[in-house]
DNA sequence: GTCTATATACTGATAGAC
DNA sequence: GTCTATCAGTATATAGAC
């Protein structure tokens, strides 16, 4: 089965505009390796923006239930260690990870972006679940880090020193001792 | 004693380029900013790379000398506690805090730019030191996440919940738990 | 759904007067 | 050292034919 032509316009804007960020890429690019104009990408989203929403419109919906759910747990230490895993599993499924890399990248570029500003707001959200109220700053620093550090092992792959698995698993084993007092 | 344009247009495109994106800010902003038109930064200024190029300069012989001092120390648990401090005393003075928040928000816009590439080499470098031949994925990862940290915690800053002078103090603490086996 | 053609605006950069 | 004027190129976006 043949995939539609709008999703693929996402799929390429998203590799597009992850590799080369997002004001480097122009409509014109996307459309020419679709092997379209750019004014049939017109039909399928309304503005270069809409495209931008439509990509992390499945992420937000994953961090808004994550979050939800960690409200609904009691603040334990098995309950930080299970928002870290679930965060980390969410990074790493195939039609997240891209999204992810694509905001951390053009932080920005996207810096006015609704989606973009509540993608943060929710971060911070989370960051406050891995914290009770009186928590010190060196509780705070190091459970944002925690979170940080799922993110931060991707910055190592590309240097071939280490496989992408082995970086994954080591950044959740750091990440969770970044939650230990 | 009046500051000379050259340094003001450095000033004002650090600012921009930090707050908007490299390739959102244009020449004619920065121009009007200083109250001048296009035509006059470029007397000062070859193109818009030759700013950041000039922006980059200071930050580089800077990580070059912490890379140099690195190598001429024993590998001990020590020399890597005094290359963070190194590190983190680096980013907090005045000059080089705002240069290296503009890179880490730009990296994207400029992948391709060779002051980047030199930053990104000479990290790696510096993580290099931080560990031993043999050391395992999750050491990397660890004492990786530990100059990481340094950086991740400024992004906490703008929210309010702490003081730009503890997060510092507990970045650096967390950073040192980082080293720690 | 996709096309051609075009509107409108902005970009980085240069030439040459003062 | 800064100006005016201008260049060539590209951008997002739209109108209307097919």
């Amino acid at each position: 089965m043949r995939e539609d032509t709008r999703t693929r316009i996402q799929e390429i804007a998203l590799r597009l505009f992850t590799e080369q960020g997002y004001e480097a890429t122009s409509l014109r690019e996307i459309a020419e390796e679709l092997g379209v104009t750019k004014a049939a990408l017109y039909y399928h989203f309304k503005t270069k923006d809409d495209i931008v929403t439509s990509l992390v419109g499945n992420r937000l919906v994953e961090l808004e239930e994550l979050l939800a759910w960690a409200r609904s747990q009691p603040k334990t230490p098995q309950t930080r260690r299970e928002l870290v895993e679930r965060y980390a599993a969410g990074i790493r499924r195939t039609q997240h990870i891209g999204v992810a890399r694509f905001l951390e990248r053009n932080q920005t570029a996207l810096r006015d972006h609704p989606t973009l500003t509540k993608t943060r707001e929710l971060m911070m959200e989370l960051v406050n679940e891995l914290n009770e109220p009186g928590a010190t700053p060196v509780e705070r620093v190091s459970r944002a880090t925690a979170l940080f550090a799922i993110h931060a092992g991707k910055w190592m792959i590309d240097e071939g020193k280490l496989s992408e698995d082995e970086v994954e698993k080591a950044s959740l084993e750091v990440a969770m001792r970044l939650l230990e007092p």
